[in-house]
DNA sequence: AGGTGACATGTAAGAAGTGACATGTCAATG
DNA sequence: CATTGACATGTCACTTCTTACATGTCACCT
């Protein structure tokens, strides 16, 4: 379902597109919130042309299919953003590492959360620099009148949050360990 | 693999236990990192049976299983927590949801971030409650001499933080909209 | 004695996701 | 003109996860 709706919402942003242009925005845009690669994504949208939610626009060069959202899909997205329950069902490999660090010795569990913290950081950076080149963008689109693409923006914020909050947790629970040894 | 990898860290941390007892487990202690129902568990408990990683200890009434970590299980927990590399390949749910908020009109966005704030402060509600239950505890095993089960500790530390990081950014996210209309 | 509810373990169909294999086009570079 | 690399789409086997079905025990209450 959740694949369906991410398909739908980049169609809606972004216009029509092709499995291969969408495969690029999950690498790009998408993936810190969600991940499909392209042997997920083309069946996917086979399903969804035949449910009526896409239909294909045009067969170009290299065999290339464009895809369009449909108002059955526009109306598809809507509902699934507005009556979702913010349902948290968190499974994240991280956190289950974060969970049994109790059981290591102490200098095995400060190693274990210095790279936590490391990797944090790298991801902190990343979405960082990220959101400058959007903002550049926006400031851009405004100078010249276009109205500025807001998709996204929200995510990559509580995304960066996450990321600084992750740093600081590692940072308070070395100092933790340090101090009952 | 993480399946395995969370029933071997609570194998290690409370000692021998049932498919049954694990179960319930995933939902009081664990639920918040991964989530796992009974048909899950049972077997992947007897693959990893056969895979030597534990072992039955006994069979009990009611046709109960008791499994004991063994120490290839034992090795294969510790050499992940080790050698694991912190990767986070996030896919949330909220987050395409948050992803997506700017396609909606402001009142509708604004509706839907105020539904996550609540989640996300229920969240928070719940996690701080489980964090006094196991702080009180660990305050009567110290009184008692008991050394206090650490288990799980700084994963609830870092949930409690990002759900509070959850709320402010739906708070500031709301006021952004605000503000832009 | 009968009912309820926690205890206890399984299976199986189907959806979702992963990683590898397979095929072919087109443009640019050397 | 040959090779490289981005473009472009697909399948398949396998693992993981979800939901529902299925079965039976034991303690306690009425």
């Amino acid at each position: 379902m959740s694949l369906r709706i991410a398909l739908l919402g980049l169609l809606a942003a972004s216009g029509p597109a092709s499995g291969y242009d969408l495969t690029k925005k999950f690498e790009t845009s998408l993936a810190y919130v969600w991940q499909a690669g392209h042997s997920q994504i083309y069946p996917e949208l086979a399903k969804m042309a035949a449910d009526g939610l896409v239909s294909v626009e045009a067969e170009g060069t290299r065999g290339r299919k464009t895809y369009t959202i449909t108002p059955e899909g526009e109306a598809e997205l809507h509902q699934w953003m507005v009556e979702r329950d913010p349902v948290v069902p968190l499974r994240s490999e991280s956190a289950l590492q974060a969970f049994m660090v109790p059981l290591l010795e102490p200098d095995e569990a400060i190693a274990v959360l210095e790279r936590m913290r490391a990797g944090s950081q790298a991801r902190l950076a990343q979405l960082e620099a990220l959101r400058e080149t959007k903002t550049a963008a926006a400031r851009l689109a405004e100078a010249e009148g276009r109205h500025p693409d807001a998709f996204g923006r929200y995510a990559l914020d509580l995304g960066i949050r996450h990321a600084r909050t992750a740093v600081e947790w590692a940072s308070d629970s070395i100092a933790d360990i340090r101090r009952r040894t």
